[in-house]
DNA sequence: TTTATTTATCGTAATATTGCAATATAAATA
DNA sequence: TATTTATATTGCAATATTACGATAAATAAA
């Protein structure tokens, strides 16, 4: 009924299921990837390097913090952003896990 | 407006987009956990794994096809389903360079 | 204090997703 | 062929997401 059955799976499914919709986007993939090229943390330029008007950045901005994978800051009357380590290491472990899988089964299957 | 505006970002963005999202439900996180649980093919039996009823799963299943991230063939009367190398190596290497960057970083930021 | 700058929130329209009952399809077996 | 078993599709209701204009809030600078 459009409502995700939460409390049917377990709570791990669920945090990986929030931080891979959280990354489910292109213009949150497209933040991501301009705060890895800047290397740096960035303030108040990211809504020039995008193209969406400012509130559907700052929605944006918010999904990724609330999901652990950036966080800010403010600096002055700017807001500094970056990666958060919490969120991806969350995920990486899980595709570490899939990885072995894969590397395992060597492609036989199926 | 509800719609993703797909067209103002790369192609890259939007694939790396589509298949994070493919894994943004706990059921489809639940399903690939399944898949490496049970390190084979399986056939015909994810339906019982599941708390939710067969037409949905149908669907979820559809959803990692088309994203990439499973494949089934027929084997019998029943579907064989495995995980897809091809989805997940574009993702592995989106966070290989995500890890590389938060490394660099050393967390010093923000 | 006033003004400019930056980010957040509210409200709302358009669209997408989730879930399932009912039903259809397809292959295996009796 | 008829039946069983496994999966897909259709249709629909409930809910969530996306996007943005208008506006608010918060800080910096004049």
């Amino acid at each position: 009924m459009g409502i995700t059955k939460t409390a049917n799976f377990t709570v791990e499914q669920n945090e990986l299921a929030i931080l891979a919709k959280a990354m489910g986007h292109p213009a949150r993939i497209a933040i991501i990837q301009y705060l890895i090229k800047v290397n740096s943390c960035i303030c108040g330029e990211i809504v020039n390097e995008l193209p969406l008007a400012q509130p559907t950045i700052s929605q944006h901005l918010k999904e990724l913090k609330n999901a652990g994978l950036i966080k800010g800051n403010f600096e002055g009357n700017a807001i500094c952003y970056c990666l958060d380590e919490n969120g991806f290491s969350k995920i990486k472990h899980f595709f570490q896990h899939i990885d072995s899988h894969l590397e395992s089964k060597n492609n036989q299957c199926c």
